[in-house]
DNA sequence: GGAGGCCTCGGAAGG
DNA sequence: CGAGGCCTCC
């Protein structure tokens, strides 16, 4: 490395990056270059001799380890792999994956996603007989998750006396009860939900000095981005980390704080310089991101919190156009002139679709911006939704791994013990789950032991159950040893699941099993070359040569929940997304829409301070993500759950100071051309642009699932009902053959193909003529009989 | 077991 | 309005 990379730094910026001992926070301004201070200070730790295995470096998202990560690899090479790099999720669950043992885990043990944590606390609610109106259990989870994030047990909890009137008082005395049940399940299915990674962190570095020496003494260098989203937990892991060495660089921006609805804690700023009294702090007030204009109109908005650390931003850059704002008469008018807008801009500034962004507080209000840029055939993305590990049909085949991997993981085992259906019902399972209780055991155990005569189920259901238990046996045995691939290939097809997506036809089904192709091909990635495509930045590889086992890809995608798209190899396009997701980003030209009361600020803000101060904070986010333009919208009425509502103009609107807003400009379309816009191909031949529409969708481009898609969805017609004469009488069930013709009521004539069980519970397979394979209960059914064998 | 009807409810979202 | 959960009915 033969560059002064010293020298590429403003003044503040160097001192920040040569500071290495000692704690020090750096408060770094929107577009203040915090990403460059932060990859340079690294590698200026490394120029001084500091090994990359003694420095760690948090983040919050995998997208944020990854490339900063990439940034240091490029400067430094190869050596960046050794950097302890990632976000606290995975560096604790890594660490804990080591030492789990001592605090009563193995060390395969499952890590459960929101969903898991959900659908068990569900069942809890269910058992304990609770009113799910009342205790819901997103609100449940949400209690045991705070509890946790300021590190209390459930014992804790249960002795707090001021949370026990808080409980009782609102009505919810059961919540620590639910939160103790909760914790023992978790613990037996050897599982920990995301809070479980941070408080079993905790609580292994408290009552084990000598792990907590170890690793103070392998972090010598401790370094956090986005410092003010994290929690009490993080803080106290990160204070106990970095107890011995006390070099901890923390790099925030107060007025960026948009996390604190889910417990982030901006007091962790103000802690921390309570807590370090020869703190070092740095900060980076220039920005080079933006005009004059958007900068000073930020500033005046932000200027109306009261929380906030002293801090003045500015810039050299030039003044800029003013700030436009836009009326429109309703949402879909809003759509139709910032479509509009963009497609000027394009033309009179001669910019590409990926310069433009349009930024919004809830996702629903990106569909009427999405028919307006398919009008205008200017192509578009939207981010955010629903990730392809939390498909359902990848959750069920990762069900299968972690079931093989760790046999207690409960949510798995619920999730597949009758998928693919294999005659385990559910009344077994309830059965099964009485046992267990009554052994003080877990399902699986009740399972594994299911030939012992006390267990009352019929003989032929416990030989399903037998085989279930033989086959995951089996899975975990090839597992040990066989790369990812091969027993994850093998997992697919032997469980039955590879062949019932297969011969789902619809266009769903297809879908479903591309993409469990797509799952199989990213671990093959995997198994080959030691990274999946979809990968969490990777932490060192501890041995490059060793045989990468399925529970290695496992542990890799654990904490994965923002899975890069796939995109379709057109890249030029306009993104879509809530100011939440665009945290982070920037782009030469930003429409921040949907500037309404009750919209933006949400309406369940207006009524705290604290709350309508981080919904400013978010418009302070939005505003600054622009480089040179800014355009700000809003709608006099708007579609909202059906309903069409008055808007009043947001607040934050009068916040900015008037002399950076040009004229409000009231916009309506321009009168209706004879031929519809997107008919129009004389309207495409003379603009030169093709029309995307985001018509190669792939197999899981988001674009294709979620509930914004506006494509038509191709929907097999239905055909007529049958209508059956009026005489109908249906036969005795106990009559109906294989391979007799039956009429049914509805479905009119069909072949019986197939008939399965016994009496009154037997299933028939019957083939209606023009409807396909329909399987009805012969004792429902009412099946006459047309023509015997 | 599964399709379809009815009811409910609605914020943003990382790991 | 639209998605998801639950219940019913075949």
């Amino acid at each position: 490395m033969n560059w002064n990379y010293i020298e590429q730094l403003n003044e503040p910026q160097q001192q920040a990056v040569q500071h290495i001992k000692g704690p020090a926070m750096i408060i770094a301004g929107a577009g203040s270059g915090k990403t460059r201070v932060l990859t340079y200070r690294i590698v200026h730790l490394m120029q001084h001799g500091v090994d990359p295995f003694n420095i760690l470096s948090l983040t919050f998202t995998n997208k944020a380890a990854r490339e900063m990560k990439n940034r240091i690899a490029e400067i430094v090479g190869d050596e960046a792999r050794n950097l302890w790099m990632g976000t606290f999720h995975s560096v604790f669950a890594r660490i804990l994956r080591v030492e789990s043992e001592k605090i009563g885990y193995p060390s395969s043990f499952t890590i459960y996603d929101t969903d898991d944590a959900k659908s068990l606390i569900k069942k809890i609610i269910a058992e304990q007989e609770l009113d799910d109106k009342v205790y819901k259990p997103s609100l449940v989870l949400g209690r045991i998750s705070s509890a946790k994030n300021n590190l209390f047990s459930w014992q804790d909890y249960a002795n707090h006396i001021e949370l026990q009137n808080e409980d009782k008082y609102s009505g919810k005395p059961k919540l620590g009860l639910l939160f103790e049940l909760y914790a023992k399940r978790c613990f037996k299915a050897g599982a920990m939900d995301f809070d479980d990674l941070l408080y079993n962190t905790y609580i292994l570095l408290k009552n084990f000095p000598d792990v907590l020496n170890k690793y103070q003494n392998k972090f010598k260098y401790v370094m956090v981005d986005e410092f003010q989203d994290t929690n009490f937990a993080q803080y106290v892991i990160l204070r106990k980390l970095s107890a011995q060495h006390e070099n901890i660089c923390v790099v925030g921006d107060d007025a960026q704080s948009i996390y604190a609805f889910r417990g982030a804690n901006i007091q962790n700023i103000l802690n921390f310089e309570k807590d370090y009294p020869d703190l070092k702090t740095f900060k980076l007030e220039q920005n080079y991101r933006s005009t004059k204009n958007i900068v000073s109109a930020a500033n005046s908005v932000i200027a109306n919190n009261r929380a906030q650390l002293k801090k003045e931003v500015w810039t050299d850059n030039t003044e800029g156009d003013k700030i436009k704002v836009l009326r429109a008469i309703s949402d879909n008018e809003e759509g139709n002139a910032v479509a509009r807008q963009i497609f000027e801009n394009k033309m009179n500034d001669r910019l590409l679709n990926k310069d433009f962004a349009i930024l919004y507080r809830t996702n629903a209000q990106s569909r009427s911006m999405e028919e307006a840029l398919r009008k205008l055939n200017i192509p578009y993305r939207v981010y955010g939704g629903v990730s392809f590990f939390q498909r359902k049909e990848i959750k069920d085949l990762l069900a299968y791994f972690r079931l093989t991997i760790n046999n207690y993981d409960e949510e798995a085992l619920e999730r597949i013990y009758n998928y693919p259906t294999r005659g385990i019902g559910k009344t077994t399972y309830e059965k099964l789950f009485i046992k267990a209780d009554e052994w003080g055991a877990t399902i699986w155990d009740v399972m594994e032991k299911i030939s012992e005569p006390e267990i009352d189920i019929a003989n032929n259901t416990k030989q399903k159950i037998a085989d279930f238990v033989t086959s995951i046996k089996s899975y975990s045995i090839l597992a040990k040893n066989q790369n990812a691939y091969e027993v994850a290939s093998h997992i697919a097809q032997s469980s039955g699941l590879l062949r019932e997506l297969f011969n789902d036809k619809t266009s769903e089904g297809i879908s479903h099993y591309e993409n469990i192709q797509e799952l199989l091909a990213g671990i093959k990635e995997f198994t080959e070359n030691g990274n999946a495509p979809l990968s969490a930045p990777s932490l060192e590889i501890e041995n490059a040569e060793a045989t990468r086992l399925l529970t290695d890809y496992m542990q890799d995608i654990a904490l994965l929940t923002d899975a890069e798209q796939k995109d379709d190899g057109y890249n030029d396009k306009v993104s879509l997304m809530t100011v939440h997701s665009a945290k982070g980003l920037e782009f030469k030209n930003v429409f921040v829409v949907g500037l309404e009361e009750n919209l933006f600020p949400s309406q369940l803000s207006v009524n705290s301070r604290e709350e309508l101060e981080e919904e400013r904070r978010l418009f302070y986010v939005a505003i600054t993500r622009a480089e040179n333009k800014l355009i700000i919208s809003y709608a006099m009425s708007r579609f909202r759950w059906g309903n069409l509502i008055s808007c009043e103009p947001s607040r934050f609107l009068e916040e900015i100071d008037p002399k950076y807003l040009s004229a409000p400009e009231t916009v309506m379309s321009e009168p209706k051309p004879k031929n519809n816009y997107s008919k129009n191909n004389g309207w495409k031949a003379t603009n030169g642009y093709e029309n995307f529409n985001e018509s190669s969708t792939p197999v899981f481009s988001k674009n294709s699932f979620t509930k914004n898609n506006l494509k038509p969805v191709s929907k097999t017609p239905k055909p007529a009902a049958f209508k059956a004469p009026t005489d109908f009488l249906p036969d005795n069930p106990r009559d109906i053959r294989e391979g007799m013709n039956v009429m049914h009521v509805k479905f009119g004539v069909g072949k019986v193909v197939k008939i399965e069980g016994n009496f009154p519970d037997n299933k028939a397979t019957v083939n209606f003529q023009g409807q396909g394979d329909k399987q009805l209960l012969l004792k429902y059914a009412r099946l006459k009989i047309v023509e015997s064998v």
